[in-house]
DNA sequence: AGCACGCCGACT
DNA sequence: GTCGGCGTGCTC
């Protein structure tokens, strides 16, 4: 029988450091209690930290003598229990990151501090007897107004609070000044009161198609255990209403729902629809919150008072005691991705929680990647597709628009000109979206369409040194900049189309009596800014100008007209993924063009009207694009037939970095040798420059791993990088590993 | 990552 | 004579 008495136990703790290891401590003087999950303040260094203690370890088995003892147990209950403690575990692992930084990473802020768990009860708002007795005499305003609300009982500070409607004309929040001036002079007071269940009484909404009900059938045959499905479903043809029944029944069964949304998808009409639907109360977490918000969240979470959750990314670390049912939408969605600190895939990471949690996961899009989309091929997801739209809904006319050697205007051709000027004509919309991922860029003539290709690789190549050097990111080829085209001799070679400003300046010239909107990182920095902006913009005709941002978001029923510009970098990009974010991207804005009751026309301006991935996305859609795509992955041996990982270094001098590229990729290779069992597991590109090699002062530079067997490249992994850490090249740089990175150049 | 300790330049 | 540059070493 194991001696469990605390005394007897030592704490061994995850602190958030980058420190590949776990510190012991004695127990805290207190004689408190601690579980395994339970964060704890601990001396370090010179400092304190907040841990999670992960081990009890009998004392008996351990040399105490350099140990001090924790200074406080901050949870009596385990913050991290079950499977949230396994499945970060697992990340812990899998992204070969501490323990410590991923259990700080899952946490907000203000428990990552060490904060108490808040209270998740609500506020609500009743007289005193003063206030009962003074009600009569009160001179007229809004505090009386409030006084007259509460004369009946206590009152929610959620139901105070204005709806959306209000909200607008009234500005929201101003019942709180009238509170305030009540509870100053004593009418008035505020009290806790339970969490409340009370939620809009659900709503029925629209009878599911055919195959929508297949969908729910299938999911809710499966709900009892893990359970991964695509959904993939062409723009408009209701997969939001599928995720709903699925919701509905996972309540009704008692359960929690997670539902994770790309960043710009959690927006207020998206959670209206599903406070609507369901009759509980539906929680959001998303970066535009407080601190304290997200940690009440979290809190509500892990007490299950939570039942429905939805969050980007970050959402996906909350404890969930009863889960039910996962939903990611728009599961293709780069924004899942976290590129900095612990580089997690919010998508990936809710399928092992699924599994681990056994409950079915949805993922829904109307664009699958082409990693879920192999998975269904090859029957690890279950296939859902629904194919039709709702009402009468057509889908879009797409035009390609031939500009070689066309006189364009800060990338815009007369043609599209025309088009912009046709729509506008007819009071209609209109969208200029330009296409400006961050790609590197590729060298292109404008007279005949050439892009600079390496001769070894069969890929672009980037413009480097200013323009006059070009570089392979593959294999690392370099040569100069040609002066005229190669193929037509023509001395149109160009690296990269105007901005958006640029196209904004010119369609204010050229059309001065509608109104010219942009819509980028610049205009629009702030979260419901761009709901702000589309919403003023209104259904009157005129002109939107932007990016990425604009491919989603606001519903614009009168955009008759979509522009794309810029696509060519996309089609000739030196990254493998670029062909795959751009069908996406093509899809996704085309699928703004047009209602039921006007028919919407997309114009695609490139130099390569004849390129496979146009062909095939017109003639046969993502599907068949996605086909040939998978067919092209799997000749080149990429993702998702291949795993990769990327050490990426910066240090103030290139060489610096790249010595400690060298470092790593030797070894890379030494660990490689010995674990192979026949051949060598990994392919290594790099040193390489990364796409911005210069950033801040900074030289940043990469290096590429592949292998087929992802076993083998963690097991490489885990050999070669405690010399890695152990290298004295690794102190003179920052670097960081990124375990299946999506941007590559 | 922090933070301390530790040994060499321009300033009150 | 000191304040402070950031090299290197450690954190139970």
């Amino acid at each position: 029988m194991p001696d469990r008495r605390p005394e007897n136990r030592i704490l061994r703790v995850a602190v958030p450091v980058p420190l590949p290891r776990l510190f012991d401590y004695l127990p805290a003087d207190d004689g408190e209690v601690v579980q395994v999950g339970s964060r704890v303040r601990v001396p370090f260094g010179s400092r304190e930290v907040v841990g999670v203690v992960v081990e009890l370890p009998a004392i008996a088995d351990i040399d105490t003598s350099s140990l001090k003892p924790a200074l406080q147990i901050i949870d009596d209950q385990p913050l991290f229990a079950g499977e949230l403690f396994e499945s970060l575990q697992w990340l812990g692992r899998y992204t070969h990151a501490p323990l410590g930084e991923i259990f700080a990473t899952a946490l907000p802020g203000p428990l990552r501090r060490g904060e108490p768990l808040p209270a998740t009860h609500d506020w609500a708002w009743r007289l005193t007897g003063a206030g009962h007795a003074g009600l009569t005499d009160m001179r007229a305003g809004r505090p009386r107004m409030l006084a007259e609300r509460l004369q009946d009982g206590a009152v929610n500070e959620a139901d105070l609070d204005p709806d959306e409607a209000e909200a607008t004309a009234t500005g929201a929040g101003v019942w709180r000044a009238a509170a305030r001036t009540l509870a100053q002079r004593g009418l008035a007071e505020r009290i806790a009161v339970p969490p409340s269940q009370s939620a809009p009484a659900p709503r029925q909404g629209p009878e599911l198609n055919a195959e929508q009900q297949f969908a729910v059938d299938a999911v809710l045959a499966a709900r009892e255990h893990f359970a991964p499905f695509l959904l993939n479903g062409v723009t408009g043809s209701g997969k939001t209403e599928v995720y709903l029944h699925a919701i509905a029944d996972c309540l009704a069964r008692g359960k929690q729902a997670l539902v994770l949304v790309p960043e710009i998808g959690l927006t207020p009409q998206l959670l209206a629809r599903f406070r609507a639907r369901l009759g509980v109360p539906v929680h959001a977490l998303h970066s535009g919150l407080s601190d304290g918000e997200r940690a009440r969240t979290w809190a509500a979470c892990l007490r299950g008072e939570a039942r429905v959750v939805v969050g980007t990314r970050s959402a996906v670390f909350l404890p969930l005691p009863d889960a039910g049912l996962i939903v990611i939408d728009e599961e293709h969605d780069g924004s899942f991705k976290q590129l900095d600190g612990i580089r997690y895939h919010a998508r990936d990471f809710a399928l092992v929680r699924a599994r681990a949690l056994d409950v079915p996961i949805l993922l829904g899009s109307a664009t699958p990647s082409l990693e879920s989309l192999q998975n269904a091929v090859c029957g690890r997801y279950a296939h859902l597709r629904l194919t039709r739209r709702a009402g009468n809904a057509q889908p879009p006319a797409v035009r390609v628009l031939d500009v070689r050697k066309r006189p364009l205007q800060a990338g815009l051709s007369p043609e599209l000109l025309d088009a912009v000027a046709a729509a506008l004509a007819k009071d209609g919309q209109v969208l200029v979206f330009k296409n400006r991922r961050g790609y590197a860029p590729v060298l292109l003539c404008h007279d005949c369409g050439w892009s600079a290709q390496c001769r070894q690789c069969d890929a672009a190549m980037t413009v480097h040194a200013g323009g006059r050097r070009l570089q392979c990111h593959h294999c690392g080829a370099r040569r100069p900049t040609p002066n005229a085209c190669p193929d037509c001799g023509g001395l149109a070679l160009q690296s990269q189309g105007a901005g958006t400003e640029r196209i904004e300046e010119l369609l204010r010239e050229r059309f001065p009596d509608v109104p010219v909107l942009r819509i980028d990182r610049g205009t629009t920095s702030r979260r419901d800014a761009l709901e702000t902006h589309l919403a003023q913009f209104g259904d009157t005709r005129g002109i939107l100008v932007g990016t990425q941002m604009l491919a989603k978001g606001h519903d614009l029923p009168n955009l008759t007209l979509v522009a794309v510009v810029g696509i060519d970098e996309g089609l000739f990009s030196a990254d493998f993924r670029a062909p795959e974010k751009l069908a996406q991207l093509l899809i996704q804005v085309a699928g703004r063009a047009g209602r039921a009751n006007r028919a919407g026309q997309v114009v695609l301006q490139t130099h390569h009207p004849e390129h496979p991935l146009l062909d095939s996305l017109l003639n046969g859609g993502y599907g068949a694009f996605a086909a040939i795509e998978l067919e092209q992955r799997e000749a080149a041996v990429f993702p998702p037939f291949a795993h990769l990982a990327m050490f990426r270094a910066e240090a103030k001098q290139a060489e610096v970095a790249d010595a400690f590229l060298l470092v790593v990729r030797r070894a890379l290779e030494d660990a490689d040798r010995a674990s192979r069992a026949d051949a060598p597991a990994l392919e290594l590109s790099g040193p390489l420059p990364a796409p911005m090699p210069r950033r801040a002062g900074y030289q940043r530079s990469q290096l590429l791993l592949s292998a087929t067997a992802r076993v083998r490249l963690h097991r490489v992994l885990q050999a070669a990088l405690p010399v890695i850490r152990a290298s004295p090249a690794a102190r003179k740089v920052r670097w960081s590993l990124d375990v299946d990175p999506v941007d590559l150049y």
